[in-house]
DNA sequence: GAAAATAGTGAGTCGCCACTCACCTTGTCA
DNA sequence: TGACAAGGTGAGTGGCGACTCACTATTTTC
């Protein structure tokens, strides 16, 4: 018999973040720097390989940290959101509650174009990609932004979250296309904002 | 020597659109409807053995009628933007300036749920596949009804066609989510269509 | 009704891509 | 510094999907 391996079980069996070793962690940040940049440009189709190569690892080493190309999207998707909703919580905090949810709205937008992984994942629910919780933190932070517009008066009272959330993505979808500009960009967010804010008083809004 | 064969080139060569045999007629017609059926399911990404078995033909088939995927996508494509099209200019017609496009509007985000590929395509503008004159003669169909909607002054007169396209396209794309049910659409484009009205008389639209 | 043209068939080819694994390299720790 | 576990490597595997082609079947034509 051989003296069994040196890692007595703590606590019952779970719950082991485990150190990395130090080029495991420098690669991996190197795997998910990469992976944002590959699927940014190319979609959620680009390969795996492209990754390891932008990398500058081997393709075992992605599959070694990321078991499946799932679990990878996952990855970079989850740091996106993460990203998107501190901004929003910054802009809850600090910015100004008459323009907070039509600023992040643009930004948003903005960069949509240049990403299309996210925008194409958030639009498919992740066929398979689990985002947990990292959605409905978005979600939360977009909805307390469009709480203070509304107490603000400058967002319609009775505009509900989902369909804000059901805007944005849309519009988010809308910047990939070929031909849309600045200019474009502002006349259809112009549009969107219109629609939320409120009718000016004494007009009921016709249906 | 060998005699030629007996078809006299008429005019100089080109423009003969060859009639075609009455069972190659019969499984063209088969085969786009089985197409379109399994594209609107599973999208553009969907396998050309599918539509065939759907077909009831064999892959070979499909291939000798649509040389690529792609001429096949294009074909489909086309057929649906020229019905789409026909719809316009009959709302365009008939129906009431004040309500035509939020009209068509409606209606095509609704049916979009079901017919993913129209929305990836159009969204896509095509990589690849050529739809020639079909989206111009869409937008054409859509810009008079716009202009009429802006005669009726339901519209803001400042809004212009491809603002108009580019919402109506995200919004399209908006009605793939899960979570898009019939109410979320009537309160997404409640939003819209507030935002294309003209600001009530006596009020300066604020930007 | 037979020849000739046209169409249908489906096993097979090819390339791409996610994923594996037997072996080598490097960091860590005593 | 040496031993060993953790990590890296990249040729290889398997599956899938677009597309081909030698052959057979059906129309059309005379």
């Amino acid at each position: 018999m051989i003296a069994p391996p040196p890692r007595p079980p703590v606590g019952s069996s779970s719950d082991a973040p485990k150190p990395l070793r130090a080029d495991a962690r420098r690669n991996r940040t190197r795997i998910l720097d990469a992976a944002e940049a590959v699927f940014s440009e190319g979609g959620a189709a680009a390969s795996t390989e492209e990754v390891a190569n932008r990398a500058g690892v081997a393709i075992g080493t992605v599959f070694r940290h990321f078991p499946t190309k799932t679990d990878l999207l996952a990855a970079i998707m989850k740091e996106l959101l993460r990203r998107l909703t501190d901004d929003v919580r910054t802009l809850d905090n600090d910015g100004d509650a008459a323009t907070g949810l039509f600023t992040f709205f643009a930004r948003m937008v903005a960069e949509s174009a240049a990403k299309r992984t996210v925008v194409q994942l958030l639009a498919d629910a992740g066929v398979g990609v689990d985002l947990g919780d990292s959605v409905r933190a978005l979600q939360e932070a977009v909805g307390a932004l469009l709480a203070r517009a509304q107490r603000a008066d400058v967002v319609r009272a009775d505009v509900r979250l989902d369909e804000v959330m059901a805007l944005l993505v849309s519009t988010c979808q809308g910047a990939l296309h070929a031909g849309w500009d600045a200019d474009l960009q502002r006349r259809t967010l112009a549009v969107v904002f219109a629609g939320l804010r409120p009718a000016p008083e004494g007009t009921a809004s016709r249906r």
